[in-house]
DNA sequence: TCCTTTCGTTGGAGCGTTCCAAAAATTATG
DNA sequence: CATAATTTTTGGAACGCTCCAACGAAAGGA
């Protein structure tokens, strides 16, 4: 049908110089007389020619591109981060191939399989349920960085993440200001994160000499686990709420309101990780804001010195969070 | 450093066998010999042997590959299509570039150029803030469907979305039949999707006989937006609030409880496109929810069509929303 | 037995680039 | 003005794969 499309040599033709000198004058090479440029340029333009990036990728035996996996796109988490990744690749010439694992971990697997088929230089781990094993494999094969999680300290593999113990720490020593004792955390399951978040809560209490108070629920990452686990703590009269993020935090309150108390005047609540939600007017929620978008920004830094220079050693980068202070908490 | 990665030279070596079989048997193709299938799936897997998407590509003058774009990450509704998309595009054997416009429209455009730079087969638009030339241009290059919006009908591409005029109509007759009158639509700007659902209200009110009550205030599709749209609404009195989307939905109920007046006590509110934070407990909205994992699966298998069959002429998709009633609103 | 058909297999050409060594054109130097 | 140095341009060889025409071997038919 439509002749197809139109390559380096149709421009060639048309600008009457060589097809080497095309893909010179394309890559910007500063060896171009600026003559042949403009001639090279105008007739690209007017055929409308667009490189073929798989032709690139294979000559020049690099993709120039970069993977992405982000577990699920609906946590506002991971489209922070992604925002981070995003801005900071923008002049670095990279094409980012974004990818979800739709939270099912085989169908992660085969999505990375994907990413590595198309011979991506770098990959970056916006939350992932990879095993350590398929983790250690894929970092042997390309460089990569997870964000979010330090669990897994896989040799070659770059992290970055908050420090969720601080984190949780600052939490508890908002509320101690504000004159709380009765201070409850409501746990995000078993996971690494959630746990370091636990612990952080743990010490702080100790440190203020509350260890008497310390008690945590079992709770988790989402609206109803927060809510069930908010059901559960009620029964230990809190004054206040430390919960493990700030889903199951909007669920807490839920809970609270729904059994006749109000926050803040009742209890005070406070989330983890700071998304936007949290900002909503309806919610003002006082919560651990996670730097999202520098994460992302710190990752795709970090990826490119890996790939710019492939035997720097790994690092472990934290970055610190930050209390907002909203609605939802208030001196007793 | 790491001897470059094994090719299927490689596997043809060590299975004994012509790279043109390797090729076909990892192709599945039938004409393989069991017994030779056989040594070459063990030798690939011996060798680590991954197939090199580009020269794939290349080679087979076709990419296996689709696009999708998405305007911004942030936004739920997109979310859910994006799952229902690679839901449905799981079976079919395409790979999928996701990327993201980040709200910037140059930004856009260069993220589609990449993606049509992967020679991509086809594009998925879910959302996006493309001039009507650019789209043109674009889907004159590769089939593209659009969801979501239906505004621009440039031939040859298709859309999917649902008939926000319908819906709308069905958050007024819900409130009419909740014994409401004095309804006013907060409404979500001048962009085409917020256009039809504003007709969609004034046609049931007039339908209801409610000409005199109708009232549109100009909003827009945040959550600020949304309140201070309420504010100004709040003027007239009503008694129920039709809200362009559920964002702002969760806007006004903030602005309706500031002012010191209960949702669904005092105003109910509706809002539209039934994402699941307005599932949330602490939120509990009433909303015409879009079927939106259907709109990416329809989308899908729509752009599988138009790639199989070329020549087969573009369709406008229209699905049917249905109104979730949670406890945003009640009768009068 | 020989010829045809079918099945399984193979080498070679080609996809659209980049990169390299070398040629050609230009400019500088003695 | 000849030669050297530099700049600009060029053809050809990859890159790793798929596809095609053609091959040999096994099987069927006469």
């Amino acid at each position: 049908m439509s002749s197809s499309r139109p390559t380096i040599l149709d421009v060639a033709a048309k600008s009457g110089m060589s097809k080497s000198l095309v893909s010179l004058a394309l890559s910007g090479s500063p060896k171009v007389s600026d003559d042949s440029k403009k001639k090279i340029l105008k007739a690209a333009k007017e055929l409308g020619y667009r490189p073929n990036a798989a032709a690139r990728s294979l000559a020049a035996r690099r993709s120039k591109t970069l993977g992405v996996l982000i577990l699920d796109l609906h946590n506002p988490v991971s489209a922070e981060i992604w925002d981070g990744v995003q801005s900071e690749l923008r002049e670095y010439g990279y094409s980012l191939m974004l990818v979800t694992g739709g939270d099912d971990p085989l169908l992660e697997k085969t999505e990375i399989d994907t990413l590595l088929q198309f011979q991506i230089e770098g990959l970056i781990l916006i939350s992932h349920r990879l095993s350590a094993e398929d983790l250690k494999e894929i970092a042997a094969e390309v460089p990569t960085v997870t964000v979010t999680r330090e669990d897994i300290a896989v040799s070659h593999m770059d992290t970055v993440c908050n420090d969720d113990v601080a984190g949780a720490q600052l939490a508890v020593d908002h509320l101690v200001k504000l004159g709380h004792t009765k201070i409850v955390c409501l746990s995000g399951g078993d996971n690494p994160v959630s746990i370091l978040r636990s612990i952080g809560y743990t010490q702080a209490m100790k440190r203020h000499g509350l260890e008497n108070h310390t008690q945590v629920v079992a709770g988790g990452l989402t609206d109803t686990a927060g809510y069930a686990a908010a059901k559960k703590a009620l029964g230990l009269k809190p004054t206040a709420l430390v919960v493990a993020n700030d889903f199951a935090a909007v669920g807490a309150i839920a809970a609270i309101e729904e059994s006749g108390l109000q926050v803040p005047e009742d209890i005070s609540v406070v989330g983890y990780d700071g998304i936007r939600l949290g900002g909503l007017r309806s919610v003002n929620l006082t919560s651990v804001a996670q730097p999202l978008a520098e994460l992302g920004k710190l990752a795709a830094k970090r990826i490119i010195e890996r790939i710019e220079k492939p035997n720097s050693k790994s690092q472990q980068i934290r970055v610190t969070s930050e209390l907002v202070v909203r609605g939802t908490t208030r001196a007793i």
